[in-house]
DNA sequence: CCCTGATTCGC
DNA sequence: GCGAATCAGG
């Protein structure tokens, strides 16, 4: 996974926006939370709510990390995120930047501020990504919302929505649901 | 137990 | 620079 201008765009949005590291990494797909991290602050942005501090100028005991990539192969996985598999909406082209862009109306309306809403693990069942959804009446079926997934490139004049009949409670048709929903795999 | 971000280290 | 491991707090 390449860090893309869009791809950190989204990552500086979605973090600016409150967004916590896993849903970032959720979002942008293909990635961990750790490595949304870790580009977080190589980026610079590291002032979000975590009161954690750690002891770094002890000088003494330091944490004799033990040799963490190589430790890494012992353990195959930590455990499946039994979480976040929820309806979740990672765009998984690189113009995430433009659900983020476009959901940037929507979230900052919806949340225009309190971002220290503790992402509970209660929230993370049924809270909605800011997926792209912005007012596009277009409504070839009745009753059945548009696909809102995102086609071609958003700095694109001829960027459009898929705009096929969704199906009832996901944001995408049937089939970039099934992409949209689909756990990364072959992201790698 | 779950989650969160922060830090550190190996590649 | 990136990502994974580990740590530490709620």
């Amino acid at each position: 996974m390449e860090w893309t201008e869009q791809r950190i765009e989204t990552l500086r949005k979605l973090w600016g926006q409150g967004q916590t590291a896993s849903q970032i990494a959720a979002i942008l797909g293909g990635i961990t939370r750790n490595a949304v991290i870790g580009k977080a602050h190589r980026l610079g942005l590291t002032g979000r709510p975590s009161p954690i501090k750690r002891e770094a100028g002890s000088g003494s005991t330091a944490q004799p990390r033990r040799k963490a990539a190589t430790a890494r192969q012992d353990r195959p996985e930590r455990t499946a995120r039994p979480a976040l598999t929820s309806p979740m909406a990672p765009s998984p082209l690189g113009n995430t930047a433009s659900a983020a862009g476009i959901s940037n109306a929507a979230a900052g309306a919806s949340q225009p501020a309190a971002p220290s809403a503790r992402p509970t693990p209660e929230m993370r069942n049924k809270a909605d990504l800011p997926v792209a959804r912005h007012p596009q009446p277009s409504r070839a079926h009745g009753g059945s919302k548009s696909c809102s997934w995102p086609v071609g490139d958003p700095k694109q004049p001829g960027f459009h929505f898929c705009g096929e009949p969704a199906e009832p409670g996901r944001p995408y048709c049937g089939e970039h649901c099934h992409v949209a929903y689909h756990r990364k795999s072959e992201a790698a």
